[in-house]
DNA sequence: AGAAGAAATTAACCAGGGTTATAATGGATA
DNA sequence: TATCCATTATAACCCTGGTTAATTTCTTCT
């Protein structure tokens, strides 16, 4: 029973596409459901790396705490996403980051041993670990640059352009607004300034989570400086 | 002749020890040398992915430039490392860095589609390739709060710590400072500064590329923060 | 060796954004 | 509804590091 749910949940990921019926029945074995509350941590950053993980629903949160206490957001991650996966290949692997849930979550958790084995026995889930690998490398490469070639007011709209559903103009934002600062790598008070900022330059409206973007374009030709 | 040092030269690399002899000799056929000059590019950001590449000897530049041309230095790479062979995995890639010599380099080109077929046939090379993209993902997750966590002043003393070859405090940047400026996102003129900065409390000495390190638990303790 | 160009340094000035502190808002719980 | 705690907002102050510009090395080339 609790094995099946697990094997409607794999199906979130492509990344268990390739793999044989056999070869899932012993993943299922090998890996247990986690159910999280908000807040709750999963793992932390320098923990032995056992397993990685599989988002069924829920957000999970992975961000670094440097030696001086500041804690910054590295990635948030989605319902039907994996993380940690690429840990399985380095050798004595420690999670890099910690990992929390932002809202009430649940993931699988996937034995990595058990899972590496696997892969020797399908090369085209190799080819989609590697493909996915390869996406996450460019992001962060892009996190990069935005991160040292943008200023903070260029790295919030470009979020807000980024998480505004499909051309419109009036949505919510999912969340928290601190989150979303130390994603960005600003102060709170500083997000709070910059929208302020934006809001008296008539650009947009911010209410609680509600963002209306009232100038599309003003907000798109400062996203590309 | 040429695709005799084109062999030996992939020994250089580890990610070509799980081919077998007629693998090699294929990649061998579908790869060429390339000579650069100092400062001569290599390929654009943007420019379609045929090719990754090994550097025999030499360095090069990945750099990235944003859209109203401040140039960025993403990583450096040295004799005996691979790059660009992530790309390999996405679907229409274009390389996301420019790539330029730093130096008289030589590099070899290994047609991506031609690798890629054969890496269906050895598993132990997808496990390599996997472990240094795992590698990779792994750097640039500490860059990122590396940046986004520290001073201009931390990242400069973490470099000279880094570069300072085992424990020795009298050594030489191998590299222009404008560039490792770059790569430390702090503009030459800051660079110089913070050096300064450093001299004047009796931490270390520059002269040049000369680098003499007085205080080597000073440096510590700021890199560290 | 001398000239010309590139790289590095220094200094004065200024802005973005961190810090701190205080206030306002808004949910949750009693 | 009142209270409490967490999140968000606002404001004043200050520091890091970017900008500009003038100056001083280093290179390289003739």
């Amino acid at each position: 029973m609790e094995s099946n749910t697990t094997r409607e949940a794999l199906n979130l990921s492509h990344l268990f596409s390739g793999l044989s019926d056999s070869q899932l029945r012993l993943i299922c074995q090998r890996s247990h459901i986690t159910e999280l509350e908000e807040g709750q941590s999963l793992f932390c950053q320098g923990d032995d790396v056992i397993c990685f993980y599989l988002v069924v629903f829920g957000r999970i949160k992975l961000f670094r705490v440097s030696p001086g206490g500041k804690e910054k957001v590295v990635e948030i991650i989605e319902r039907g996403h994996t993380f940690a996966e690429a840990l399985m290949f380095m050798d004595q692997p420690h999670y890099p980051v910690n990992a929390t849930a932002l809202v009430a979550s649940r993931v699988i958790a996937i034995d990595c041993k058990y899972f590496k084995s696997m892969l020797k026995d399908s090369i085209d889930t190799c080819f989609i670990l590697m493909g996915q690998m390869s996406f996450r490398l460019r992001g962060l490469i892009q996190e990069i640059d935005t991160l040292s070639l943008n200023t903070g007011t260029v790295r919030i709209v470009s979020y807000l352009l980024q998480h505004a559903p499909e051309g419109q103009n009036d949505f919510e934002l999912q969340i928290a607004k601190s989150v979303i600062a130390s994603r960005l790598s600003v102060k709170p008070e500083t997000f709070s300034r910059i929208l302020k900022n934006l809001h008296e330059s008539k650009i947009l409206t911010i209410n609680g989570r509600r963002v209306i973007i009232h100038d599309r374009d003003a907000l798109i030709s400062i996203g590309s400086s």
